[in-house]
DNA sequence: AAAATTGATATCTTTTTGAGTATCAAAACA
DNA sequence: TGTTTTGATACTCAAAAAGATATCAATTTT
């Protein structure tokens, strides 16, 4: 990955994924390639500005040149302006609690207490978009489906699986595993 | 003016004014050749993100993509970094009541006159970054230089008017004439 | 007045991106 | 299970930027 671009391309690829968007998609929405698309996530091709600013525009975001005085000031901003979720913790809690009281016979005791681990792990990192969305998601599913069908629960069980070995796999940032946050939520993803 | 460049064009120009380089001293900087520092200023050309990242580098800026909706935070925040000058009128009346006090016989009146009209002008605007720099270095001069000789006299007579043709010409923002600063003082330009 | 500097242009070759397609393995989905 | 979607990668040709110089008029400096 090319040093003097991987910040904005993973910025990019944060944005996107924020979004839900497909690489396609984002190419459909900016109008540049979707092989440009995915050699600039990974490694960090260098492109005309033109091109980043088509990209940029097409995620909400635009270019700017900050002097590196305000960066952190900027962090700050970013940070409270980002969707972010209130009390991760108890949107965590509330997941567990409706795995609890599902009584599926089907679902082999194994898998679930497998799945209750992962999220007891999931819990304990520093929340991430793609995290609470999925645990939104598979929270209001279970609390609404009276009688939970087995495939879409393994799709549930099976994402956050994944969720969590990327986490586990990942380098941690050194910030401490559960920050207070406190803002509000914008209710932006599915059902 | 290339349109979706623009912005970053003129951000970039006035960001090496304000450092008082060259052309070519941001181009022994950053590496980028100043041919095509003057075509990107004036044109708005596109060029690769590397080399606007060697350009912002050499300027003490960074390449951010920053989300539409904390825009106006980071405008704030980087006013409020930016350097500015206390109380812009005190450092006007400073450079007049020099004036006052100069009695080089060698200056003619009429030359003197006109000197201080164009003060009288600049004092109406709002400061930018070079006004106050020459504001400042010549009110320096004229209080520090025992018998001011000609040239140099002249020559920031001549930088005072130019200043003042620009903002003459210049389209005016849609801010006040004289908005109320108070931010602290910086002090690195020249004596 | 002469010398040096500044920003704007021009020219030329090399390197890189852009755009359009196509393919493929892995994963998601039904 | 078979089908679709997703991201990664390959190849082409046309277009554009990079890089290296050089020139020039207008200032600026000495």
């Amino acid at each position: 990955m090319n040093p003097l671009t991987a910040h904005i391309a993973t910025a990019l690829k944060e944005a996107r994924e924020l979004k839900s968007l497909t690489q396609r998609g984002l190419s459909a929405r900016s109008g540049v390639p979707q092989a440009k698309i995915s050699r600039i996530e990974r490694e960090g091709a260098d492109m005309q500005i033109t091109t980043l600013i088509s990209l940029a525009r097409a995620l909400d975001l635009e270019v700017e040149l900050v002097p590196r005085k305000a960066l952190p000031a900027l962090e700050t901003i970013v940070r409270s302006t980002a969707t972010t979720w209130s009390d991760p913790g108890k949107r965590f809690r509330d997941l567990r609690q409706a795995l609890q009281n599902v009584t599926t016979p089907d679902i082999p005791s194994t898998t679930l207490e497998e799945l209750q681990s992962h999220i007891r792990m999931l819990a304990n990192f520093p929340p991430t978009a793609e995290v609470m969305a999925e645990v939104k998601s598979f929270t209001t599913w279970l609390s609404k489906a009276k009688s939970p069908d087995l495939a879409t629960f393994d799709r549930h069980a099976r994402e956050i699986k994944r969720l969590r070995n990327e986490l586990a796999h990942a380098r941690l940032p050194d910030s401490p595993p559960r920050p207070a946050y406190s803002l509000d939520d914008e209710d932006d993803d599915d059902a």
